[in-house]
DNA sequence: ATGGTTTTTACTGCGTC
DNA sequence: GACGCGGTAAAAACCAT
């Protein structure tokens, strides 16, 4: 059953119990009836991903990685096969004449598709970047982003004669700072198997050459999120550590400091205040930073700032 | 290449369970 | 004694110039 462009109103077929139009929520990939909100068939297609997921198993669910017809495929999916049948469209036998051009023009259709030495490289790479993409459970928007990206770096021939592993970390990685999704270089380098060093070299490499507009780090607020999903910590050191962060965020503590570590510090400190109590060793660990970096953030929190706990009602 | 800044490494001492 | 924590010095990594 196709489904009608968002809003539209499909008129060919009718809710099976009202009988009213077919509206389609390509949000949702669903088709629901206009009239009583019956949906008619679920999961139709995937149009993006569900980025909100509010623990770490919620989002190994909804997260989908998958490749469909899109800027992932180095033809976008759309394909032209020539069949090798002896009828026209008409359902009557061609003349050898025809036969012959038809039979031509199969062999180099199949031949050109891909064929050309760019062609089967992009292929590759793409398919490189979706795999990455599978493997570290990133949502479709980030590999379509990083197939967009490589795509772009190929056109401006930035990407000739680099590694092509190089090129596919990195188009993921300024994939994920686009999108707003929390990678550090040293996750991709991990599932693409190259040197740190490399990944942010092609990294600086897109930057300077395909991607001229600022992107902003990932933004600490994102870390702090990401630590408590990947830590399964209580939602409401979540909570407190989003508020500490967003009512300190300072130049003077924030600037040139990773921001990985400042989350861990702002997630260990609501911690404490909750009395939920997480070693600095284990926020430290999933935030991939040393406990060092934990206590240095900390300590210029604190420094700079007098946080009160606010005296809860008397639980006991 | 270089120099300044940040992070890591490695180690020590303190208090508590 | 094991553990969590706070601190320090020096090495390493990072970044802008």
């Amino acid at each position: 059953m196709p489904i009608p462009p968002p809003g539209r109103e499909d008129q060919s077929q009718g809710c099976p119990t009202c009988r009213s139009s077919l509206i389609g929520d390509v949000d949702k990939g669903e088709l629901v009836c206009s009239k009583c909100g019956l949906v008619i068939q679920e999961g139709v297609e995937d149009r993006g991903p569900e980025w909100k997921a509010l623990d770490f198993e919620d989002k190994q669910k909804r997260i989908r990685v998958g490749a469909p017809t899109t800027l992932a495929l180095h033809d976008y999916g759309l394909t032209t096969e020539i069949g090798n049948t002896r009828k026209d469209s008409h359902g009557r036998s061609l003349d050898t004449f025809n036969r012959n051009a038809a039979e031509k023009m199969r062999k180099w259709q199949a031949r050109i598709r891909t064929s050309s030495s760019a062609e089967r490289s992009l292929s590759n790479v793409l398919s490189r970047i979706t795999a990455v993409c599978q493997a570290m459970n990133l949502p479709r928007n980030v590999s379509e982003t990083a197939a967009h990206l490589y795509r772009a770096s190929m056109k401006m021939k930035v990407a000739k004669s680099k590694s092509i592993s190089g090129m596919t970390a990195a188009s993921v990685y300024l994939a994920c700072r686009k999108c707003g999704v929390g990678r550090s270089i040293k996750e991709i380098a991990r599932a693409t198997r190259i040197e740190k060093g490399d990944v942010a070299k092609y990294y600086r490499l897109l930057l300077k050459e395909v991607e001229k507009d600022y992107v902003p780090p990932t933004s600490v607020e994102r870390y702090i999120s990401k630590l408590v999903n990947m830590a399964e910590i209580d939602p409401k050191v979540e909570r407190l550590a989003l508020s500490l962060a967003s009512k300190t965020n300072d130049i003077r503590i924030s600037s040139g400091k990773a921001p990985a570590g400042l989350a861990a510090a702002y997630v260990y400190i609501s911690s404490v205040l909750l009395d939920e109590h997480i070693p600095q060793r284990e926020v430290a660990e999933v935030a991939e930073v040393t406990e060092v970096t934990v206590r240095n953030r900390c300590r210029e929190i604190l420094n700079n700032f007098l946080i009160r706990q606010k005296l809860r009602p008397a639980a006991s």
